[in-house]
RNA sequence: GGCCCCAUCGUCUAGUGGCCUAGGACGCCGCCCUCUCACGGCGGUGACGCGGGUUCGACUCCCGCUGGGGCUACCA
């Protein structure tokens, strides 16, 4: 029917650590195209000029190579549609605006936060949808000539109409209906110049040509949004699929604050990318009873099947990935592939080396090496909450420093001994203590033992998401913190950075 | 609060009105194999959230409730 070759595109936005439902929607996007033939491409939205860096850019890309997909057009593979990063891609957004503006499809607001903040709330406090209220619609073309004349910032706003109907067309939850007076009048353009997400992906699944969109269920309600968008432009939408956001086991949204979410973490921990990618293909295509679980990719393809993509949010079981790999490794790997894997995950050259250095010193006797590196290649440590009473502080104190290390390693920008030491200073102010006394209940929750090597060096060979989940751990021996002491304590840390 | 999505064993799911006294996989339990453990084999535990309809017949269709989730930014 439609002659269109089929191009599937997967969009992270490079704010962050790789995160496995990144690889889990790029997947979906990989077989789709496999299947039919087509394109699948790998697009970096790094709009937000303030969060995006080069260095998880980088790490993402790197990380979804590791899974085993490969990407037809991207920004380190070029292609006919480039350039495959939003943010060189402005002057095209700027004209598509400009569009916009001319026809009447969006305007320039000039309201400042705090009345669009004083707004929502009191739209809130009244029971309706938070909802631009239209007040920059309102002015003269003079008027808004003045104002940007006078160099009052602006951003410019989707125009969105009051009354009727918007229907979402999902290939899985069919149609989905929005009251357009539900609809937000988004903003397209930042007072910085840069577009939203909600500009740029539209401009560009267009000139890119994609014709299936397969992305997050978090986006079902911005998806009118985008629909304006195309129906304003002329342009045919894409087909729309919105998979479901994988789970704690708590049925929350994925969380890193409670699970493992990076793609790294399971890398570090020892997971093979065939058993994480084929994990989380049954997530996406059941098998059938009787039929073997373990695939590979070319299998994983092949048996795609748009129709039964589930649309519920699927609890992200680490045993039944623990199983899969395991068998992975004993079903797949002949003992040199097996030597192979174990030296790629943990002994390269440049690693050992950085460990001995370290160990070196601090040993009498070769044999002393095992007990002393074992927490480097380990997962999960055997600890109890006695483990740290040798720690110099009370137990509330514990608990807030693993805590607040929880949150501010997640804050450094590169992961290296000397952010990290900095962390620990700042927690250690925030409570009060010397940094030597908080650190140690970091050495027992990341090397197991008061007394180690060196322990940001510890840190940061042992990765940033290693940490987190020994950090984790010991929280849960010790007391996972509530809500509200979570809250209390991050206060704290709050209050000593506005004085620094 | 408002808008939207979802709902089968603890978990992932099969099931698209009769094939279902609901099937498979992970986990868990037991037995077997075995110098230990693991693997492997065999068996077991265990679910259609609730209430109304529709129908000769509902896990399957409709409505309500309840529960869970997402969004509600000049973040994506």
């Amino acid at each position: 029917m439609n002659p269109t070759r089929v191009r599937t595109r997967v969009a992270p936005s490079p704010t962050g650590d790789p995160h496995v439902g990144t690889a889990y929607v790029a997947l979906v996007n990989y077989c789709f195209a496999r299947q039919h033939g087509g394109e699948f491409i790998l697009r970096i939205e790094d709009t937000d000029r303030a969060r995006s860096t080069a260095e998880s850019e980088r790490v993402i890309l790197e990380a979804l190579r590791w899974c085993g997909l490969e990407w037809d057009e991207g920004p380190d593979v070029g292609g006919p549609f480039g350039p495959y990063r939003q943010s060189e891609r402005s002057s095209i957004y700027a004209s598509y605006a400009e569009r916009l503006l001319v026809s009447g499809h969006a305007f320039k607001c000039f309201c400042t936060p705090q009345r669009l903040e004083e707004m929502r709330v009191a739209q809130r406090a009244a029971g309706l949808t938070s909802r631009y209220d239209g007040r920059c619609l309102t002015y003269s073309a003079q008027e808004v000539a003045q104002r940007e004349a006078a160099g009052e910032p602006f951003v410019v706003r989707l125009r969105v109409p009051d009354e009727g109907v918007c229907v979402v067309n999902d290939l899985r939850r069919g149609p989905i209906e929005f009251e357009y007076s539900s609809v937000d009048m988004q903003v397209l353009v930042k007072s910085d110049g840069m577009p939203t997400y909600h500009l740029a992906n539209v401009v560009d699944d267009h000139l890119m040509e994609i014709t299936h969109v397969f992305r997050g269920e978090e986006w079902v309600s911005s998806a009118p949004k985008h629909l304006l968008l195309y129906s304003y432009f002329g342009w045919q939408p894409p087909q729309l699929l919105h998979l479901p956001l994988l789970r704690n086991p708590d049925k929350s949204k994925l969380s890193k604050r409670k699970n493992p979410t990076g793609i790294l973490f399971f890398r570090a921990m020892g997971y093979l990318p065939e058993a994480l990618l084929n994990f989380l293909a049954l997530l996406v295509n059941a098998v059938r009873d009787g039929e073997d679980e373990l695939l590979d990719l070319p299998a994983i393809v092949r048996r795609f099947d748009l129709e039964h993509v589930p649309i519920g949010g699927p609890v992200f079981d680490l045993a039944k990935l623990d199983w899969l790999n395991g068998r992975y490794i004993r079903e797949r790997l002949d003992p040199p592939g097996f030597v192979q894997r174990v030296a790629e995950w943990a002994i390269s050259p440049e690693r050992l080396t950085r460990m001995a250095a370290l160990a070196a010193p601090r040993i009498e006797r070769l044999s002393d090496l095992g007990p002393l590196l074992a927490f480097l290649f380990s997962g999960r440590l055997a600890l109890t909450a006695q483990s740290f009473e040798s720690a110099k502080l009370d137990a509330l104190s514990i608990r807030r420093a693993l805590s607040l290390g929880l949150t501010e390693f997640d804050k450094l920008a590169t992961w290296n001994v000397f952010a990290i030491e900095r962390a620990i200073g700042r927690i250690a102010a925030a409570l009060g203590k010397k940094s030597r006394d908080v650190a140690r209940p970091f050495y027992i929750a990341i090397t197991g033992s008061p007394t180690s090597i060196p322990l940001y060096d510890s840190m940061e060979l042992l990765g940033r998401d290693l940490v987190r989940e020994r950090l984790r751990n010991a929280l849960d021996l010790l007391g996972t913190p509530s809500k509200r002491e979570l809250q209390e304590w991050e206060s704290l840390l709050q209050s000593d950075e506005a004085v620094v």
